[in-house]
DNA sequence: CTGAAAGCGCTTACAG
DNA sequence: CTGAAAGCGCTTACAG
């Protein structure tokens, strides 16, 4: 290791050396099987001792090239904005910290990866956890990258859904999910905009492909018919933005709703925080009369909505929880080395009601 | 590697035991020496197309192992909240995004790291950089981990700051700074709010003990000064929150400004954005009357910004940019080998008033 | 209680 | 044009 410019690098050789006993003697007791191997106390100490004051760190490629096995977990996010993944790595770290496992956090921003035409995690992400040898993938669930998943799964690496799972990838060999109870979040949402007075509400929601999508409209449509209210399909949208659902779609969304004569809703759904603030911040650019009373709800209550401006009602996503049982998941996999499929769901219902 | 449950992993061995060659040839061509050694066309050939269809993939832990460099690296950041993670980390992909280097993103939550008592990056992320043997940090730089920074360099490890750096860290070996020049973009905003007839603008500020904190106060004091505007020591707030900046210190600060029966300032310049939405949000909840035409002012143009309630006015700081030369300095550092500091300064000025 | 030795998957002088 | 061999730093049967 030409890593330290200054001083040679220290091995397990050079306490072994420097003390006259194996090296085979020195990874035993750094590896705390001094007991098993029934080495003598005072070798023991002198090793770690020697260890400490040469500045000893054990060399990773080393160790997980001979054993087969690097212990380390690949993280991948479509965005580091928002606070989604702040919460889900604080959460993943938790666990980690005591441990010698190391995650490595990746980024995957999908506008500047389809800049590039690649779509899907890229190949470059992809090929850097193979050369890796990172044993599990745990990553927000995107369509585009379904091929990616597969060619990693196909290899042998475990891939752990967070949040919710693509749809028809359940059920596969080494695909995994720790997802949370979001239908009946989504119910306690609308229950509660039907209680607080709310009669005609729109939905809007994007399609990622992942379970999820469906499970919230579900509940959309179900608080309605249990409270009797109105379905109507002009309120019932689904924006095919491909990529993100931006200021753009959102006006062209409400404008389709707003312009005519009919009637205009008094709150709507949306599938998560992103695009609820999004249509916030539409309605405050456009100007609607009367939309300062509209009630948006969102799903997740993430930072993003800590200044949006008018009616926000969201749901808590415990997105720190998730975090924990991933990396716990990631642990469990990698000690049972069993194939079948781990499929956890986390329950929740802190509801947060930001109304002006 | 045991990765592969499903089939025995392909090594460099596999594939020339296939063909009938040696490891060397296979290892030549796919290295793209297969010009330099001469070899012929068509094993080249033939070893390519073996590679692809056995799936081969490089083993990066033999890779590095063997040739003592890994030629990763480590990005730590305070947290992932706000957005300024997340461009820093876009800048530095798209340079590395066609090299080999696979940087390896960390994200140190301080406050976590306080509950725990360890303070500074945490010694589990230190040992983890070091057991990697990454061969360089690039950093938000932090004053409770200046012991860390210190043992990384010490084993040779180059440490590259972001945005700003630590002021006593200048000078040292395996020091490196990207910054930009916030002093000059500073003076932009005070000047932008004296000439759109602020009088009285007091200051608020952290110490965070990085060079950055001073020259925004210096661009504050120089333009009060250049104006002729009065300065009033009860106006420059130093705030001695030792972790964060955050809705109780902003009230407790404003408190001591607003309370009495002295003049009240028209603007405060803050020096940055989380501060200035931070002083935003207390107004809001402390409802002091006038503070709705209160102009606050912020630095960095952060994605936290995006709906501060308020007069706010910030300007951009060119974070995707100082990723990208960070990368860049990281590839420098690597190639050249000198143990000669790196400091390079980002200019820009993109001033951006939003008030309402 | 301890050591000699093989081997993880590569790269790279060196020899032919 | 190509191969045999050493070695990166570790772990782990195996033998004593």
């Amino acid at each position: 290791m030409k890593m330290s410019k200054a001083k040679q690098s220290v091995t397990i050789n050079t306490i072994a050396c420097h003390l006259g006993v194996s090296n085979c003697t020195v990874s035993h007791v750094l590896n705390g099987q001094d007991k098993k191997r029934k080495i003598s106390k005072a070798t023991a100490l002198r090793v770690k001792r020697t260890a400490n004051k040469l500045g000893y760190v054990p060399n990773q490629l080393a160790r997980s090239l001979r054993r087969g096995k690097t212990g380390t977990v690949s993280l991948v996010f479509t965005d580091l904005i928002g606070g989604w993944a702040h919460e889900i790595v604080s959460g993943v770290y938790d666990v980690f910290q005591s441990l010698n496992n190391t995650p490595i956090i990746s980024l995957y921003d999908r506008s500047r990866i389809n800049t590039h035409g690649l779509g899907g995690i890229g190949r470059k992400q992809v090929e850097s956890i193979l050369q890796r040898r990172d044993e599990a993938l745990l990553c927000q669930p995107v369509e585009a990258a379904r091929g990616d998943y597969l060619k990693l799964i196909d290899a042998g690496v475990n891939v752990v859904f967070i949040g919710s799972i693509l749809e028809d990838m359940v059920g596969l060999e080494r695909v995994h999910s720790v997802t949370w109870d979001c239908g009946p979040a989504a119910e306690t949402i609308m229950r509660h905009l039907i209680s607080s007075g709310c009669r005609k509400i729109a939905f809007i929601g994007v399609k990622h492909g992942v379970d999820s999508d469906i499970i919230r409209f579900n509940a959309y449509r179900k608080c309605l018919a249990e409270a009797g209210l109105p379905v109507r399909d002009e309120w019932e949208i689904w924006s095919d933005s491909s990529y993100r659902f931006d200021r753009e779609c959102a006006v062209s969304e409400l404008r389709s709703i707003f312009d005519g004569e009919e009637e205009k809703p008094d709150a709507i759904f949306t599938i998560n925080d992103s695009i609820a603030v999004t249509v916030l911040e539409a309605f405050r650019a456009m100007g609607i009369r009367g939309s300062e009373d509209i009630v948006v709800a969102g799903m997740g209550n993430l930072a993003v909505t800590r200044f949006s401006p008018g009616n926000l009602v969201t749901v808590t996503e415990p997105l720190f929880q998730i975090g924990q049982v991933a990396a716990e998941t990631f642990l469990e996999l990698n000690e049972h080395d069993s194939l079948t499929s781990v499929h956890k769901k986390i329950s929740c219902n802190g509801i947060c009601d930001r109304r002006s």
